[in-house]
DNA sequence: AAGTTAACTGAACGCCGGTTCAATTCAAGG
DNA sequence: CCTTGAATTGAACCGGCGTTCAGTTAACTT
């Protein structure tokens, strides 16, 4: 056998990257062998060389491909107000943005070391342009007095961190729905940060 | 070759689970390979074989070592006095435990997936346990109306979440030392659920 | 000093990893 | 309908994987 029915680039490609991603996500990177990709996908191995130079880029332009979206859609937010609410909208954005993609998120965090030094370098520079987005929110609110925080750069990790474990926990269909959820998360970010809620 | 001058096994076999911890912690799990832990312990794979059953029951071993010494060590802490007290103690403990190990903290959350079904069931009870700890506070200072949160197991996930994030950026000999860390981070934990700092 | 036990080697076993490539079959355009 | 190019197979390559074990040497006991 060779090429089969219905067969279609357009069709194949993205099915790889999905199949790639769930597994990557729920296995680990090094823990999923490029058989069991194809498999799962109903393909032969070799056939995956013909959507990815090896299985590094696979991982490599997953995550790329997660930031940039990340960031683009940052960036398309409606444009900012006073810190107090720059940062309520970053809250609610980053919840609302990470527990629809919880697989993409944690393999962007995750898999970071089983990158080469060139491409951990081009990942890295996008997570650390997310970061000071919301470092620069505290930043100011901190200059204008809302914000009562000993260090700008502790707070940014400690919130980010906060807000980006509910894809540790978040389901969907689950007890709290994703807009309570959102809310809540906001919430205490702001009050973290010395802003009452 | 066989038998080493100086070889004994209560230097070979901590020497092994230190190796072991810092590999694993470094590049996953699945990335390292028997023979690599061997080599940097300076002795053939073969040998490890004495020291472990296998490969998995290291890693387990391993988890549940950690999580056993954090619950002891919660269990040692001064008697409780008000939720707020008792919150401002677990999050200095919590960043205080967690910086001082962050390779093994970075295991027992990272390789959970690698474990098969009975060791992950042991491992994440203990986890849950923790949890609980801090749940029963977040209940309790809920109940007496001095913390203001909306969903009790929610607040517990998030502010464990932003505590245990210490580990992703403290360096020991950094900007900031080990007790200012701390103080900070039990302030937004405080702030976060509407104890006054 | 001899005998026993503990620690380790080195080679082997079978299997699976990522990757390549000639051969083959399907889809599409003229 | 025929040709050209796209999509895929299947086998192979070579290396590394976890694990076992008979044999060897050091440390300890008596």
């Amino acid at each position: 056998m060779a090429r089969k029915t219905g067969s279609h680039s357009e069709i194949t490609g993205p099915r790889i990257r999905a199949v790639a991603e769930r597994l990557f996500a729920r296995h680990g990177y090094a823990a999923v062998s490029m058989r069991q990709i194809a498999a799962e996908v109903g393909v032969q191995a070799g056939a995956l060389y013909l959507y990815t130079a090896d299985k590094q880029s696979l991982l490599a332009d997953m995550m790329r491909d997660h930031l940039e979206g990340l960031l683009t859609a940052l960036a398309a937010l409606p444009p900012p107000g006073d810190p107090r609410a720059r940062l309520e909208q970053f809250a609610r954005f980053h919840v609302g943005y990470h527990i629809a993609r919880p697989d993409a998120v944690f393999i962007a965090y995750m898999e970071l070391r089983n990158l080469e030094p060139a491409q951990f370098e081009a990942i890295e520079a996008l997570r650390r342009r997310y970061e000071d987005a919301l470092e620069t929110i505290l930043r100011d609110g901190r200059a204008a007095g809302v914000f009562a925080i000993p260090d700008t750069k502790l707070a940014t990790l400690a919130l980010i961190a906060m807000l980006t474990g509910v894809t540790n926990w978040y389901r969907e269909g689950g007890r709290l729905g994703r807009a309570e959820v959102e809310a809540i998360y906001a919430d205490m970010a702001l009050k973290a940060v010395g802003a009452a809620g």
